[in-house]
DNA sequence: TGCAGTGTTGCTTC
DNA sequence: CGAAGCAACACTGC
């Protein structure tokens, strides 16, 4: 589920919802997590949320005491910020974003944020502000693409110098040449790029480099601008859903008619990732 | 019914 | 070193 786009959208919810918020409560009955948060529980009680930011599909939310909380949701996390008085979402509960919670945090306003994850990939662990930058570099995550730093020539030197024969798509999906797409994006970009998931990365020409890197920026913004892709389970904070599985093109629409061209649309696999391309689009 | 497939990352192996 | 394969987990849908 969550990608940059999805990741952002949470990201500034809980910039609107969580800042300033005191922490009064903790909760975990998962053991990995617990194990990552052994002993720690006293950084997270009475302190203040100041910030909340996004680097590549990691959220961040920093403390008031010097510490920040790192969170990756993986493939089926969900951060929640919702009432501590369940009937005020009755409804909600039963929806799979809202089960399978695993870890609170509560807060002073008798609100909660509550991180829901199906399969249990999601990570959470706390530490201190001045170690990030060694945790991030630890990571070694490729440039932000949406950063105005993310020229053309950044792009060309990071992502083609690495990747020569690689399969476009996998250099895509590779975080430590660029941050924050995933499969979604990933099908989207090169279906809007116009270009072949399989294609071998220096053999793209420049024209199709450029227009790729268009793409790159282009659909990224687009997903930002429409909350993320709810196909599955994707929710905001709020347990909204994103809109931008309405301009999907060509992921799992395995069979349908390509938008533009009416060609059937393929499912091939790339890098063990399930791959969906226009053959007559795509080149 | 059973098994292939699912949005991610990181460890192991070659 | 880079790159490929697979495991972590639980559920859905063919």
């Amino acid at each position: 589920m969550p990608e940059l786009p999805e990741v952002e959208t949470i990201v500034r919810g809980l910039r609107k919802k969580i800042i300033g918020k005191k922490i009064v409560g903790f909760w975990c009955d998962h053991r990995k997590i617990r194990q990552k948060l052994k002993g720690k529980k006293q950084k997270f009680l009475n302190t203040k949320i100041v910030a909340a930011k996004r680097r590549a599909k990691y959220i961040v939310i920093e403390l008031d005491n010097n510490s920040a909380i790192v969170i990756h949701l993986r493939m089926t996390g969900h951060l929640l910020y919702r009432p501590l008085d369940k009937k005020k979402y009755d409804k909600a509960l039963k929806d799979p974003y809202n089960q399978y919670v695993h870890f609170k945090l509560k807060f002073s306003n008798k609100y909660e944020l509550a991180f829901s994850d199906l399969r249990k990939f999601g990570t959470v662990e706390i530490i201190s502000k001045n170690q990030l930058k060694d945790f991030f570099e630890a990571k070694k995550l490729g440039p932000e693409p949406l950063k105005k730093s993310f020229s053309y020539e950044v792009f060309k030197k990071t992502v083609v110098a690495h990747c020569n024969a690689r399969q476009i798509k996998q250099v895509l999906l590779d975080q430590t040449v660029l941050a924050g797409i995933g499969n979604i994006y990933a099908d989207e970009i090169l279906f809007d790029a116009k270009i072949k998931p399989t294609r071998k990365t220096h053999r793209l020409k420049e024209a199709e480099l450029k227009k790729l890197y268009t793409s790159i920026k282009k659909i990224l913004t687009k997903g930002i601008k429409y909350r993320g892709t709810s196909t599955s389970d994707f929710r905001d904070v709020t347990g909204e859903k994103g809109r931008f599985q309405d301009l999907i093109r060509v992921y799992r629409l395995t069979g349908e008619p390509c938008k533009k061209c009416k060609t059937k649309i393929k499912r091939i696999v790339v890098g063990q990732r399930g791959t969906h391309y226009c053959s007559k689009c795509q080149k």
